[in-house]
DNA sequence: TTTTATCTGTGAAATATATCACAGATATTG
DNA sequence: CAATATCTGTGATATATTTCACAGATAAAA
């Protein structure tokens, strides 16, 4: 979108969105559609107005608040990358259990001990976390995010994790070595099927 | 599994793994079931044969070799951790651009320069790769991947990459915003529906 | 052995998702 | 203005995935 506009266009149509996305030109028709008719016959989609009923409608468009539990290798390379997040997410704490760790890290992120976890998401209406410590301490860490009242949840440790769907806390689980498994299923599958 | 088979147990129902993975036990029978009829019934499955059969079935016991291309925060993160692999994946390589880099990182798996890509990968018969590399770069990165014949690829890159089924490339794409994005829309769409 | 409890494998039914096809509205061209 | 090209929104169709229900096999108990 923003690449299009850069190029002086100011609408598009689904055609041009289904190219750039891989997707059937029919779908992001369906799709855009279950959102309001907002598309116009003839010339496609006003990029602006599609742009704010998509940000409206999937809440988008509020500045939300996100933190990263486990400050080691893996979450100091999340939290000190914060030009990643696009500006309606801002990571404003990071937790690590290690009074060591909170106490050597330099970096301009707030970071505070994992004890406080569920007082501080509270207090500062964090919405959203990332979740990098061993496995072994993962599902202590999500049941205080819960208790602290987050609402999404990315899960680094190798430990699968379910969030509850009656405490509505919905989380991701961002696994390499799994996805390694799942991608070498398949292309071992696909040479059993004889290519 | 090695859980179960820790507590003695030697066979396992299906009723039972559905529960630790949170799935219907009729899931898990149909999809045991494509890999063929290796259950006992009345019984369950006997755990070692279970594994033996999946692990055959998928790849999952030849050991396959992975490397990680951009040796950023995030690329040196995910090489200096290959505990995290389990047995039959191992980081055998790593590259970047920066010679800088290469030189001054401190590891005992091998890093080259990524010029040299294409070439080390069909050499050694690396088939998995993790891209960490700046957005601008992945679409050139997968490139040369797939010159080499990669077979999966794991992209945390901020730009999606969408690798050709004519090529027989598989990639999955991780994208922390992104998923703040989607958890987002989950929770905004849940108090739309008034909650 | 007989009875009862357990558990798999799978056809069938129910849902969900993706794809298609086209009426009808708008834009564009001459 | 008329004719033609473009493009959306959606009902209908097709495909895929989940869930269900149960026959029939094995194990355990009596
Ligand atoms: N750091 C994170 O937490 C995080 C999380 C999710 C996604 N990402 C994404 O991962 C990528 C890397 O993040 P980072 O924080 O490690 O950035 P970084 O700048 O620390 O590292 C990027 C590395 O890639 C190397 N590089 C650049 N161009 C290259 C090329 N053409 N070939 C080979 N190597 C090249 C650079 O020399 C550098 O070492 C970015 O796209 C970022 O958006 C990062
Ligand atoms: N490093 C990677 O590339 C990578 C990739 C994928 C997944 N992972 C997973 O991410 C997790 C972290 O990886 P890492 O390499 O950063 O490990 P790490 O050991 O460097 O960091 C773990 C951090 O978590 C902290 N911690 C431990 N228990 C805690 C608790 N109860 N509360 C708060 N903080 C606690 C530790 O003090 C440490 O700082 C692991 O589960 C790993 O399997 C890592």
């Amino acid at each position: 979108m923003e690449e299009l506009e850069g190029n002086g266009a100011s609408s598009v149509s689904s055609n041009e969105i289904g190219e750039k996305i891989w997707v059937g030109s029919h779908s992001v028709r369906k799709d855009i559609s279950y959102i309001g008719e907002i598309g116009t016959v003839g010339s496609g989609y006003e990029i602006a107005k599609l742009k704010k009923h998509i940000g409206e409608k999937l809440g988008l468009n509020v500045e939300r608040k996100a933190c990263v539990v486990g400050l080691g290798k893996l979450g100091t390379a999340i939290l000190q990358n914060e030009k990643l997040f696009s500006n309606n997410f801002k990571i404003v704490a990071g937790f690590d259990s290690s009074i060591n760790k909170i106490e050597t890290l330099v970096t301009h992120i707030p970071v505070y001990p994992a004890y406080d976890l569920a007082d501080i998401i509270r207090k500062q209406g964090i919405e959203l976390a990332v979740i990098t410590v061993p496995g072994h301490a993962s599902r202590d860490i999500i049941d205080r995010l819960v208790e602290g009242g987050i609402r999404g949840i990315v899960n680094f440790s190798s430990v699968p994790l379910h969030a509850t769907y009656k405490e509505k806390v919905y989380v991701s689980n961002f696994d390499i070595a799994g996805e390694f498994r799942f991608l070498s299923a398949l292309f071992t599958m696909e040479q059993q099927h004889h290519g």
